[in-house]
RNA sequence: GGCCCGUUGGAGAAGUGACUUAACUCACAUGCCUUUCACGCAUGCAUUCAUGGGUUUGAAUCCCGUACGGGUCACCA
């Protein structure tokens, strides 16, 4: 019997959730209910100096957020594998290098950083640019080390990487690829502190908690050697490698955190008044497209389609524009209820709409539903209306044209017989049309002037959900100022 | 620089030897709808798949070289 999927996603606690992390974390997800396996969050905390307090919790819950929900987190551990944090389990860790070290697989190493910067000075200076360590304690007699110690160094621990040796293995995307242990130096397990590096930690932790398939970006690939070389000497079955390609900025660069023209984090798209499914399906097209044409998928859709030999083998670049279109969508598929659940909180906070009731902000947020890409922007098109804008000069002549003053003078008239202001489609049809009777303007000559007097601009929504947003003191307002010019 | 990976339109990309006169989506342009904007609808947008050579009756698809781009070379993850 294959053994059960087990896939995991395992971020850093030094920041908040990222577009690439979210990424990753949805591919895992995918990939593990399609195979009806677990997926697992849990932290790599071995970094203490950039840890940041709460990271770990924001992380998972802007996961949550995205509906990208963990069999088994630091929240709703299983008690069969108990740890989700590395720093729990620094002992674990210390057992299996002291058993590399027994093995002769590993050695301490007592080199300060000093040491190691002038040995990479000194490869530099022969021309090796890929620096690779010396070896210089790996023959230490225990005297030596003894000595060593004495003097209050404490050793980090080396693995022996092998001299000459191939290794190769079949990626999940890129299928096979292949390494020579020459290019790798020994590298660090243990830092002298007594924390695992990413790299010794992280082939402990997939294996005590049974992860059998690794997504992970494709920064991880060089990596991936070094892994299989603790896998080796201990004889255990490495888990499945995918390296994913990486997310780029429209400058063909790895998206990094200072690219401030893309917004990155997960809870700035929530704050913004995005959808969590429309931000799933736009990563889900970010390095992987569907069998057919079709672009809008549901979660429950993607665990179906969802196969790994899709996944793009070159740099996904992050289309902004894609993602508000896609954001779009999803406002649009919203029932009137939903959709009004969603924007009222971007509502609430707007100044002029303080006092209004439930029924009026319903009647204005649906106005604008096929409008906005994304929820805080309602309030942007809301202003339009509610401050005026300023005119130019041709625009202010052009109001002042003589035709148009039966036009404010009439429209004043009209308005201010009416009691309140609450047009629909169809009633604001037989008030405009008697206007135009009276006045015998029509088609833009009619509506350009009023909609430039009430708004300033030249664009925006229909005339009738001008006059009810500003309601009927306000309108008469606006009129008679331009009336009086 | 070494090692690894990649290169199809402005962007995401389909395509895995003949079904391709290279899907689909975003963007862009135009037209329709509409007082306008947006929505919606329709149409257009790569004679060519980085480049040079080779294999083949036939290549974007296979092979080799070149160029370009990216990733990585820490006691960071």
């Amino acid at each position: 019997m294959d053994k059960k999927v087990r896939v995991r996603y395992a971020p850093s606690p030094t920041g908040y959730l990222h577009i690439g992390g979210a990424r990753s974390a949805l591919f895992n997800y995918l990939y593990a209910k399609k195979h009806k396996g677990d997926f697992v969050f849990r932290i790599e905390d071995t970094d203490v100096e950039r840890n940041i307090e709460g990271a770990e919790y924001s992380q998972l819950h802007d996961l949550l957020w995205l509906n990208i929900i963990p069999d088994e987190s630091i929240e709703n551990p299983n008690p069969k594998y108990k740890y989700y944090r590395q720093m729990e389990k620094l002992d674990i860790y210390k057992k299996y290098a002291q058993q590399l070290i027994d093995m002769g697989a590993a050695y301490e190493c007592f080199c300060s950083e000093e040491d190691l910067e002038k040995s990479r000075l000194e490869q530099e200076a022969r021309g090796i640019t890929a620096f690779k360590y010396d070896r210089r304690c790996l023959n230490l007699t225990n005297e030596e080390k003894e000595e060593l110690r004495k003097k209050g160094i404490k050793p980090s621990i080396r693995l022996k990487v092998p001299d000459d040796e191939v290794i190769e293995f079949e990626d999940l995307v890129r299928g096979k690829v292949t390494f020579n242990s020459n290019d790798f130096g020994d590298f660090v397990i243990m830092k002298s502190n007594g924390i695992p590096t990413y790299n010794f930690a992280v082939v402990i932790d997939d294996h005590i908690m049974d992860i059998t398939h690794v997504f992970r970006g494709e920064e991880h690939l060089s990596n991936t050697p070094k892994q299989l070389f603790i896998y080796k000497y201990f004889n255990w079955e490495p888990p499945k490698f995918g390296h994913m390609t990486i997310i780029v900025n429209e400058k063909g660069k790895k998206l990094s955190k200072r690219d401030n023209d893309i917004v990155q984090f997960v809870s700035q798209y929530r704050k913004m008044g995005f959808l969590p499914a429309a931000i799933d399906n736009f990563l889900l097209l970010l390095g992987w497209t569907p069998d057919s044409s079709k672009e809008i998928y549901s979660l429950n859709e993607m665990f179906e389609i969802f196969d790994e030999k899709r996944l793009s083998k070159s740099p996904s670049m992050f289309d902004n524009k894609k993602l508000y279109w896609m954001n779009s969508q999803y406002i649009k598929m919203l029932d009137d209820d939903k959709y009004f659940e969603f924007i009222k909180p971007f509502l609430i906070t707007n100044e002029h709409l303080k006092n209004k009731d439930d029924e009026f902000l319903r009647k204005i947020a649906l106005i604008f539903k096929s409008e906005i890409s994304y929820g805080e922007e309602i309030n942007k098109f809301i202003n339009e209306i509610y401050v005026r804008n300023d005119l130019n000069e041709d625009e202010i002549k052009y109001l002042k044209d003589e035709k148009f003053k039966i036009l404010f003078d009439e429209f004043y008239k009209k308005i201010n017989s009416c009691e309140q202001l609450n047009f629909t489609k169809e009633t604001f049809k037989p008030f405009v049309n008697e206007l135009i009777n009276l006045v015998h303007l029509k088609g833009k000559d009619f509506y350009m002037p009023l909609r430039l007097a009430l708004t300033g601009y030249e664009h925006g929504v229909e005339m009738y959900n001008i006059l009810n947003i500003l309601g009927k003191d306000e309108v008469l307002n606006r009129i008679s100022e331009v009336r009086s010019k």
